[in-house]
DNA sequence: CTTGGAGTTCGATAGTTGTATAACTGTTGT
DNA sequence: ACAACAGTTATACAACTATCGAACTCCAAG
């Protein structure tokens, strides 16, 4: 049988890690969440009203999540519409289970 | 006939978060690579040959990947084997991508 | 221009965690 | 019984991080 070429490239080991770490706190999950339910763009205040946290922390948690690459904020505007990048979160899980399952 | 054991037993909100925290340290990742290529059941002095930690730091992780649920223990005479729980790995992407992924 | 809203940056703090050393328990072989 | 080895537990510490308030920038509407 034919060598399956992987459909999306493997994670940097860097991003890897990056993306690790955004995911291990709950907060950031349920922000992710949140993000990646909207079929459009999410601002950042729109996320502030659902969590009893002051805009610094959302910010800085937007901030971790994009520098991930989990989530591609564009500036319009006054506003900061974050979205969920799905293909990203895919070749995390893809990569994951090469790792540890793939034996 | 018997009730089967399900593969993929759903993940509790709290185990997904054990589950994410116990995969952020890098270290600990590499721990679950090792024991996860492992055909048989992984020992931990073996792995303390692969890294350079103290065997405090190697029995400290694997108390994290056990409590998550990612890997099973045995003690086996004077050994702790280790395995990997590839099921539990399976479950833990796929609720990720239920959670994020599936809009 | 002024006011207010959206988001960032800074400084500080409190809590978490990865790591080591040392002392400990338990097992195996002599 | 003794020694050597496998792993645990306790304690301590340094590094990291989630969080906040306050001061800041940028933008839009009057």
């Amino acid at each position: 049988m034919t060598t399956r070429i992987p459909r999306r490239p493997a994670l940097s080991a860097k991003q890897f890690d990056l993306i690790a770490k955004a995911l291990a706190d709950p907060r950031r999950m349920a922000l992710l969440e949140v993000i990646g339910s909207k079929a459009e763009s999410c601002p950042c205040h729109v996320l502030r009203e659902q969590f009893p946290v002051s805009k610094a922390t959302i910010s800085h948690h937007i901030k971790e999540l994009s520098r991930a690459g989990l989530v591609e904020p564009r500036r319009e505007g006054q506003f900061l519409n974050c979205e969920l990048r799905r293909e990203v979160l895919e070749a995390y899980t893809a990569e994951l289970l090469r790792r540890a399952g793939g034996k």
